[in-house]
DNA sequence: AAGATGATTAGCCATATGGCTAAGTATTAA
DNA sequence: TTAATACTTAGCCATATGGCTAATCATCTT
């Protein structure tokens, strides 16, 4: 995946990997607990739990036998940094739209 | 996909469908227009279209032989809205335990 | 009416994804 | 030192994804 959004947003894309970053933002978690309350085989979860890690979403590093897992933040403010320029690009051109909607209903009483 | 935000981010996720949202912001084109830099068969394109449009992020109509497709803003926004949460999440965390170090530095002193 | 234009449909292919089981490794507990 | 715990690795399977060509349809333009 050439961009970096690429394999952030494909992390997202998955209702297991948002629930495991909804859990890590009220802490961080070994890997037993974040899997606990997902319905699938362990490996598959650690699959999921390996796009977000290489999504850069999270980091873990193992204490004894036990893997702990915390979220990292700045991948998240990314993807929402480009969405909301997206939103403001969008927002400015309706703005100037508008802008022009005046001046047209303006040059049409001048003229 | 259960949760429409999985059809979103999975929409994002790929760097020809960001950049033809990129360039809606900017404005409703045709197809061939939105076509015209990517270098891939139009049906290849047209694929990734059809993933935007299924995730609710264009929408399309089609005048004489040529289809205008324009922006939703609204799926953007939920997107963005879950990121934020979760940040907000993230960072009302670390407030809790900055305090929570307070409340035991003060312990300390008194005790 | 013929040809060009803009999109659409059908169908093929290779790789990625998300799931599984079975077996193995490394720590800790008894 | 044996057993239990907490992952880890290997490998299989079905479906999804992202790409292609070839053929078709619908609408202008000439």
């Amino acid at each position: 995946m050439a961009n970096h959004l690429d394999a952030l947003f494909a992390a997202l894309s998955d209702p297991t990997r948002r629930a495991v970053i909804e859990r890590l933002t009220t802490g961080s978690a070994p890997v037993s607990e974040l899997y606990a309350p997902h319905e699938m085989a362990l490996p598959s979860f650690l699959k999921h739990l390996g796009k977000l890690e290489a999504a850069g979403l999270v980091r873990s590093e193992k204490v004894g036998r036990v893997r702990m897992v915390h979220i990292e933040a700045l991948p998240i403010a990314e993807a929402e940094e480009w969405l909301k320029r997206q939103r403001r690009l969008w927002e400015g051109r309706l703005d100037r739209l508008s802008a022009l909607a005046e001046n047209i209903e303006k040059d049409s009483h001048d003229g």
